[in-house]
RNA sequence: GCGCCUGUAGCUCAGUUGGAUAGAGCAACGGACUUCUAAUCCGUAGGUCGGGCGUUCGAGUCGCCCCAGGCGCGCCA
């Protein structure tokens, strides 16, 4: 609809134009938004106040022209348009209108919602990517909740999708991986040896040492240590990974590949990278280290790709990382990030820049920190001491459903606070139970409705019967649903979606509560099961986009 | 010191190229079950949009300067 609507408007403005009214018509963009209060109607523009400072002319005769010429369109779907303010074009739909969206929801069943915004472009999304080091813990979770959420999103309105996970499965970290390991595992053994001061403090370090002395008894006692803690080392990376991927399976995500730096490595693609670098003149030495001029490319200063020890930087492997993705043609590269980690954004950026990635395809979300409470009082969290909260808990107490949509109800570069005890009540006042609740309120209607013999059908019955008053509201915001999908695309900013149902989910709350969907009018009846069951389907799509179950009995 | 993010109702937060009288949920207070799920709803109250200056017809939104909180500024990952 407000498309629609915009398209008119530019059509309306070019005409102008042709008449020599108006000297550029291309140099204002045409927006259409709701308004900030019902009485000024369904839609509505500044257009004619944009023109008019532009041009230095009276906004409200811009405003007339313009809404003149739509008039002279004949376009029926208005049932007013006016000038207000100093200058807003003002649209209501016709109810005539409105029926046909509910007609629209209903036979486009799933699919409504869905639209061609992306045109098939080829997105490649990037997240979680945590290190094989240890569990997924809560702002894992983040990352992973809105890069899925965001990949389902970008796939709804048209963009071809592919999800991904970078496992950093090689490095220092790696090894002080192993030798964490080894250390529990001697000491199973009764051997005494220092455990490692960066080392791996957590409990699972141990579990894993206790596998390997199932496995492997005291073997490792005749290996070298560097034979030894390599095998600690693959040993758990292999388990932790596993663990990582029951974890996100919990969580109901799933990648489309799974990408090892280790691969890299051995395919040689770091030194490919660093030569097509030096063929462009993008790299020298200095210091006995070779430094990539990312200064070049907007980046505060240049940075080192091969340290002087001559092993490469983690940054080389990333330079290398997206020049694959670059070579495999995507339009536009997201990556989700910690926002610990975002001094690292203008060198990748540079880095994409630099082999040729235009300023526009690469993207870095950051996720800001969660914090955990339990009915208002702070949960503590220390990495170091390995006393952090794993995704696999939240999951544990809370569930997939809650956690998802905590996750998703702030946009991602403010802080959360994330309340382990709101997540579980069963009440209004948590927003996933309250959603979820309208959804299961709608199924028992229709249950009783379909005991009755009576079923939603869209042409058997008088849609004319719900196009006024409370239903008629019902229908607006429903038919706001697939353009509040593209505004989450455009500004890859998934959380809207947790806000829309929410709305929609009170909206229905309300109008349950004032009005009978089953009653003695048996055509009003058929007409508002049409309408309830638009709701229904709408919020089953909003929620199966942010992963989260429709229970249908609560 | 430099850079990034955040600052909006008691709390947690929305607010889409600058637009009309700044919104929601929770908490608080007062109400509604002979009912398709009261796990819900209705009503009341709540504000110097961190502060200041500026840009203009118009600023929560843009610019500059302060204040507060978080994070980042390695040949660490």
């Amino acid at each position: 609809m407000k498309s629609r609507i915009e398209k008119l408007l530019k059509l309306a403005v070019n005409e102008l134009a042709g008449r020599d009214v108006l000297s550029d018509p291309g140099m204002v963009d045409i927006l259409v938004e709701k308004p900030s209060k019902k009485e000024f109607g369904d839609f509505t523009t500044n257009v004619a106040m944009l023109i008019a400072s532009a041009e230095g002319k009276p906004p409200r005769d811009i405003a007339s022209m313009i809404v003149n010429t739509i008039r002279d369109s004949h376009v029926d779907i208005f049932s007013s348009v006016e000038i207000a303010g100093p200058g807003f074009i003002n649209f209501r739909v016709s109810p005539a209108y409105w029926v046909g969206v509910l007609k629209d929801i209903l036979n486009n069943k799933d699919d409504y919602g869905k639209s061609a915004y992306g045109k098939g472009k080829r997105v490649q999304i990037e997240f979680v990517s945590a290190n094989p080091t240890g569990p997924l813990h809560v702002g894992h979770g983040r990352g992973a909740a809105v890069g899925d959420t965001l990949a389902n999103i970008l796939k709804a309105t048209g963009f071809h999708v592919e999800t991904e996970y970078y496992i950093n499965d090689v490095g220092n970290q790696m090894n002080t991986l192993g030798r964490s390991v080894f250390a529990r595992y001697l000491e199973l053994l009764g051997r005494k040896l220092d455990f490692p001061e960066d080392g791996y403090q957590g409990d699972y370090i141990k579990d894993i040492a206790e596998e390997i002395r199932k496995r492997y008894h005291d073997d490792l006692l005749h290996y070298s240590t560097d034979e030894a803690v390599a095998l600690c080392r693959d040993f758990a990376s292999d388990v932790i990974l596993e663990g990582i991927k029951e974890d996100l399976d919990l969580f109901g995500i799933k990648f489309d590949r799974w990408f090892s730096e280790k691969v890299l490595h051995e395919d040689g693609k770091i030194q490919q990278a660093i030569d097509t670098l030096a063929s462009r003149d993008l790299v020298y030495n200095s210091d006995g280290a070779l430094w990539f001029r990312s200064s070049r490319f907007g980046d505060e200063k240049d940075r080192v790709v091969r340290k002087r020890d001559g092993t490469l930087t983690y940054f080389a492997s990333d330079i290398a990382y997206h020049m694959d993705k670059l070579a495999r043609g995507y339009d536009t590269i997201i990556d989700i990030w910690g926002a610990d980690h975002h001094g690292y954004v203008s060198r990748m950026r540079a880095a994409v820049k630099a082999l040729g990635g235009s300023e526009r395809s690469f993207h870095a979300l950051l996720i800001q920190l969660v914090s955990l409470e339990r009915a208002g009082r702070p949960v503590y969290m220390s990495t170091r001491k390995g006393e952090f909260v794993t995704l696999r808990e939240i999951l544990d107490e809370v569930g997939k459903d809650a956690a998802r949509y905590f996750f998703l109800m702030r946009k991602c570069d403010s802080h959360l606070v994330f309340d382990l005890e709101l997540a579980k009540k069963k009440t209004e006042e948590n927003p996933v139970f309250y959603i979820q609740y309208a959804h299961a309120r709608i199924c028992s209607i229709l249950r009783k409705a379909s005991e009755m013999g009576m079923v939603p059908d869209v042409d058997g019955a008088d849609l004319d019967y719900v196009s006024k008053g409370d239903d008629l509201e019902l229908i607006k915001v429903l038919a706001g649903y697939p353009s509040l999908l593209v505004s989450c695309a455009r500004s890859m900013e998934p959380h809207h979606v947790s806000f829309y149902l929410l709305e929609l989910a009170g909206l229905f709350h309300r109008f349950y509560n004032k009005n009978k969907v089953i009653s003695d009018n048996k055509e009003l009846s058929l007409a508002r099961l049409c309408l309830v069951d638009a709701v229904r389907q709408v919020l089953v799509s909003g929620l199966s986009i942010m992963g989260i179950d429709a229970p249908e009995v609560m």
